[in-house]
DNA sequence: TAAGTGTACTAATAGTAGTAATACAGTTGA
DNA sequence: TCAACTGTATTACTACTATTAGTACACTTA
C-alpha cells in the first residue's frame, strides 16, 4: 500500500504523509476507511511505529484523517478535510493582509490585483 | 545605536536585521544614509563581522539596503523597498491562489472573504 | 599605497529534526 | 475479565543544519 524509498533525501515520515495524502485525495481510501494501525504498517515497512505516528500526527493536523485511540486512524470526510484547508488559507490571507497594509497596501489594493489574476 | 540582548534566544544576526529594519521604517535613519561598517558595528558589539555580514546580507536581500564594494551598506530608498515588498507580496498571493483552486476555492470566492475583513 | 570597506571560505559549536526504544493507556471481542 | 489489538507519551540517540567565528581575499578612496 505504501511503499518507500530509502534513497530519497526526504524524510521517512514525509513520504508516508505524501502517499496517504494521493491515496486519499485521488479516492483510494474512501472516507472512514480504517487505515494499517501504525505498528502494521511500522513493521511492513520495517521502520519504527513512531514514525508512523508522526505521520498520521501531521495527516491528522492537515484534516486528512481522524484518530480514535485504542481503535485506529480513519479517512476524514471530504467535507471535513476541505473545510480545514479553507480555514488554513484564510488565515494565510489575514496574514497576508497585515503584512500588505504594513507597506500602504490596501485590501482593495490586493482585491485589484486579484482580479488582474483571472 | 544597536543594542543587543544575549539572554534572547534569538539569533544575534537576526536581532540586527530587526533593529535595522525598526530604524529603517521608521525613518531614523534616511535614505542613501551610510551605515555603520561591518568591522566597526561588529567591534562595538563585540561579536564577528562575519555575523553582521550576514545581518546585512538579509537586509539587502529583503529590499531595505543595498551594498557597494569597498564603500559600505546604505539606505535603500523608501520607493526600491516598498517595491520589493509588493513584490515578494504578490507572489506570495499567487501561490495561495493556485493551493485556493486546488480545493475548489475561485479568485472570487478569494474577493469575496477579503471583503469581509474590511 | 595604506587604511578603510564588503565578501568568500572554512571550521567549531550549538541547536534542531528525524528516528528509534520503551512504557503507558484506551478498545474490543472471546 | 483479559488477551491482543489499537493510539500516545517520554526519552534518548544521531545526523543534519544554523549560528557564530577565524581568516584571507578583493574593492575603493584619499
Amino acid at each position: 500500500m505504501i511503499i518507500l524509498d530509502l534513497k530519497d533525501a526526504r524524510p521517512l515520515y514525509e513520504q508516508v504523509v505524501d502517499r496517504f495524502k494521493h491515496l486519499i485525495l485521488c479516492g483510494v481510501l474512501q472516507e472512514d476507511e480504517k487505515l494499517p494501525s501504525v505498528r502494521n504498517l511500522a513493521m511492513e515497512l520495517s521502520i519504527n511505529p513512531n514514525t508512523i505516528q508522526k505521520a498520521f500526527t501531521e495527516l491528522e493536523r492537515e484534516g486528512f484523517i481522524y484518530s480514535v485511540k485504542g481503535r485506529g486512524n480513519f479517512v476524514a470526510s471530504n467535507g471535513i478535510l476541505i473545510e480545514h484547508k479553507k480555514k488554513e488559507l484564510e488565515q494565510q490571507i489575514e496574514e497576508l493582509v497585515k503584512e500588505a497594509e504594513g507597506i500602504g497596501m490596501s485590501i482593495e489594493d490586493i482585491i485589484e490585483f486579484l482580479t488582474k489574476l483571472k
